[in-house]
DNA sequence: ACAAAAGTGTTGATCTTACACCCATGG
DNA sequence: CCATGGGTGTAAGATCAACACTTTTGT
């Protein structure tokens, strides 16, 4: 009935907007196969746990729990060709993370959890995107559908904000659009669009000074998780 | 390393359009566990298979390779809580097909390439999401997701064609909106807002006469996969 | 004063919706 | 003739892109 068994992993598109480029947190392989190459961190579904169990894990043995706050995880696809891993059948299911902004941080992450882990580091996913070969696998693909999963999510969710630090400015969310569309966007057409919808912001009584110019309203995620009307990027 | 190892199944969600309904093809299980209950086709992988390779067989062994030529077959997500299979550890790969309207079909779809299978039968999609708990495993929520995904595809998406049979009319394929979405559109709207999409519905020679009224112009499915403006369903 | 950034007003183009109206067929 | 369904015209409202303009800060 299921003599053909599978080892299954749990692999992260783990991205976040630094320095205005869309990023993702890559590690470098250790161990064979692909030893000493670049890989999506990722890990085995372990006996007690669900996959949903095995992806907030591995992301909190990463980054170190700054994760359930702000961000978000949702499944991707699931991967396995039958030749995707020289050591045997493996099943992969591709797991999308988006992470506030940190650029504060810097751009190697050590695990809080264990020290022993390979270190991560956050690349600009433009040139992974355009010239696929580096990564080992078939973690170039998993990588382009997560951006593209990203990208398109962007237009009919609020999931921008899961980019965002707990408390931004319109121009800081308008950032992450254009970091993740490669775009620029008209601030002022923006900025109304974003304000009047229903549910995306609300506004705080703070106000950011500091900057040059006048100083900008501060908001936090507000409770709506769909957008009416989509934020249509142009074609 | 990976002495966790799990079966792998590929699930379908079958949905066609049958008397104005959205409907889904279940088969009744034969062995163990649930017997007797129904459930959503589906098979183990084999060693050779992709999971595409697998949804593709089952699919034809269901319905005798009706499949490629009009229909549309994409991934849907993975399952695989621990304790969603009584027998052991089994992740599930759901897959969404569309198929075009067989009401000319029996309901029963005894499969031609396999007597002995279980005998698939279509069933209307509203009962079983409204009162979930007669489908075996978390197939009630395979079916959900596949739903839910079917229904926000038509909404920027051509893939409603994939419903109709290879020549339509405009009045077939609002059908299938209506079907899907358990709403009515305007038909007049609906006819200009469809015929005036670069690229979705490519008009043939042919008109279709016997009904009553004027007779309607046949199309077949354009070469467009995405749909602009979008269809938007009202909420 | 000036540059820079935040935010509002306005205008023309496009899209949506609702519905009046005409067209072509079967009975 | 007339009921039925297919299809076009059109006008009111919503939405969008572009950009002039005002507000409020740092230097």
């Amino acid at each position: 009935m299921r003599g053909n068994l599978f080892a299954v992993a749990v692999d992260l598109v783990v991205l976040t907007v630094r320095r205005a480029e869309l990023c993702v947190l890559l590690v470098e392989r250790g161990a064979p196969p692909y030893a000493g190459t670049t890989a999506l961190p990722g890990g085995f579904v372990r006996p007690d746990e669900d996959l949903a169990d095995t992806a907030t894990r591995e992301l909190a043995e990463l980054t170190g729990a700054a994760t359930g706050a702000t961000g978000h995880l949702e499944q991707l696809a699931s991967y396995a060709a039958p030749d995707r891993d020289p050591r045997g059948r493996v099943l992969s299911v591709g797991y999308l993370a988006m992470l506030p902004d940190m650029t504060d941080l810097p751009d190697l992450v050590r695990s809080p959890a264990d020290p022993d882990a390979p270190t991560a580091a956050w690349r600009p996913v433009g040139p992974l995107l355009e010239s696929p070969g580096e990564l080992a696998f078939d973690h170039d693909r998993i990588l382009a559908d997560g951006v593209e999963r990203a990208r398109a999510k962007l237009e009919y969710s609020t999931l921008a904000a899961s980019l965002c630090p707990p408390e931004f400015t319109v121009t800081d969310l308008r950032n992450v659009y254009e970091a993740v569309w490669c775009t620029t966007i008209d601030p002022r057409n923006f900025s109304r669009k974003v304000t009047s919808a229903e549910g995306f912001l609300e506004p705080t009584a703070a106000l950011v000074t500091g900057g040059r110019g006048r100083p900008a309203q501060l908001f936090r995620r507000g409770t709506a998780t769909a957008l009416h009307p989509p934020m249509l990027r142009q074609r």
